[in-house]
RNA sequence: GUGGAUGUAGCUCAGCUGGCUAGAGCAUCAGAUUGUGGCUCUGAGGGUCGUGGGUUCAAGUCCCAUCAUCCACCCCA
């Protein structure tokens, strides 16, 4: 075998898609229970959107992009996140004649070029909520509370709230002025990445997990301390709306996010058990993105989650299994003339709303029951000459292995009525 | 991008200090009185021992490189 998956992707095989489409359902349920409406962008974008949107200076931009030069000479990137192909869309589309706020949610594949690891991957899915044009603080507490909800559907336990708010372009700059003063005398001891934030990005200086830099560093000014009086009622009254849902978090002043766009609240959801890649989740206020891409000074806010990080927590905490999609009804045919009606009984199935299979390798009746009953088919109805003789099926029930002659026309019927008879 | 560990059938692994035709369990397929699944028994198929070099009379077993996986750093979802 000399064809493989590319580094970091995944395939998604039958016997786990079952899990997934769970997890995605959950995500639907809870986004649109709260008004949000899905939107999907293309997967590829214009290298400029993220260069503007997501900032030259972060990570994603300097080294984790998949940029390459299409056929027309444009240069173009797979996703690496959703935030800027959404406000790009909402903004090219028209959002100034959208009812306000515009409150969308997307789920699928992202792309970035990164060292593969558990919990991250070069081609990985999120799904993430966006309200653009409110500028209160409960569009951040509900941005912030709804995937608190899907995860507890998803039965992922103890996940700590971390947030945090940047400040705005009227506290930062100042803050910033500030934090480079305290650190310059220490400049010299800080780790070579640390030392190239220092002019470019000193905020990120807060969340260096660096030993030398931990050791090195004096305890710094808090923003929190120091934000302007609109940041820090809109951050108290993000607080007390979250208080008053009974959400638990912390307040983690050293929380800075790796995009340039974020601005007042930051949040971060993290949970234990899935290794050291551990947040699931997060997200922040972007009152500047819209105007960057070209729209008018709108205010945001978002979030994003990692669906293959919120399969390792299921995991972790339950075992996430048993999400099969058995069929109704296999039909097991003896004989070329049974089998060809077997095959017209199948689609006869369908048609009525019931999953139906039947065997198409020809083989004996030992093969065909094992199959049916490794696809946990709940009936099987058998066909030999006997049977297509009297126009009939000797339909057995899987779970008692009771079974009797039924007529082919009443099948569907019986099925039915078996199933409504259920608990499900 | 940096460091560490690992890499034997589809999956989980065994294979002592290099030595004959490379094994097990699970899975797959086929049989076990001719029309009946899940249990049991029997058998079969399936591996150029990640790949490429090297050392040696001889390499799955040693060395180098490369690729991949996992872990940590980094970063983030």
């Amino acid at each position: 075998m000399d064809i493989t998956a590319p580094r970091g992707t995944n395939d998604i095989l039958p016997d786990e898609v079952g899990l997934w489409q769970h997890v995605e359902e959950l995500v639907r349920n809870a986004a649109e229970r709260a008004g949000y409406r899905e939107i999907r962008t293309p997967i590829f974008e214009h290298t400029e959107l993220f260069e503007r949107g997501v900032g030259e200076a972060t990570d994603i931009v300097e080294k984790e992009m998949y940029t390459f030069t299409d056929r027309g000479d444009r240069s173009i990137t797979l996703r690496p996140e959703g935030t800027a192909p959404v406000v790009r869309a909402l903004v090219e589309r028209g959002l100034a004649s959208m009812s306000q706020p515009a409150k969308v949610y997307y789920l699928g594949p992202m792309f970035r070029y990164e060292r593969p690891q558990a919990g991250r991957y070069r081609q990985f899915h999120q799904f993430g909520l966006e309200v653009i044009g409110a500028p209160s603080p409960a569009a951040d507490a509900e941005v912030i509370a709804v995937p608190l909800e899907v995860f507890r559907s998803l039965g992922i336990q103890d996940v700590i709230v971390n947030i945090n708010s940047i400040g705005c372009p009227a506290c930062r700059p100042a803050y910033r002025k500030l934090l480079q003063e305290t650190y310059r005398p220490v400049l010299g001891k800080l780790c070579p990445s640390c030392v190239s934030r220092y002019d470019r990005n000193p905020l990120r200086l807060l969340d260096c997990k660096s030993e030398a830099c931990r050791r090195a560093l004096p305890e710094p000014p808090m923003i929190l301390d120091i934000l302007c009086p609109e940041c820090r009622s809109h951050f108290d009254e993000v607080r007390r709306l979250l208080d008053g849902l009974n959400v638990e978090y912390a307040i983690n002043p050293r929380l800075v996010r790796g995009l340039d766009y974020y601005t007042r609240t930051t949040f971060e959801y993290n949970v234990g058990g899935i290794g050291s890649q551990d947040a699931i989740g997060g997200g922040g206020r972007y009152d500047g993105l819209v105007e960057e891409v070209g729209g008018p000074p709108t205010p945001a806010v978002g979030v994003a989650c990692g669906l293959e990080r919120c399969v390792l927590a299921m995991r972790a905490m339950t075992g996430g299994e048993e999400y099969d999609a058995p069929i109704d009804i296999y039909f097991v045919a003896l004989g070329e003339a049974a089998r060809e009606k077997a095959f017209e009984l199948a689609f006869d199935m369908r048609s009525c709303g019931i999953s139906a299979d039947f065997d198409m390798l020809d083989r004996g009746m030992k093969a065909q029951m094992r199959y049916a009953g490794k696809a946990g088919s709940r009936f099987v109805a058998i066909i030999g000459d006997n049977e297509l003789a009297v126009e009939s099926v000797m339909l057995k029930r899987m779970a008692t292995g009771d079974q009797e002659l039924v007529r082919q026309s009443e099948v569907a019927e019986r099925i039915l009525e078996a199933r409504g008879g259920a608990a499900k």
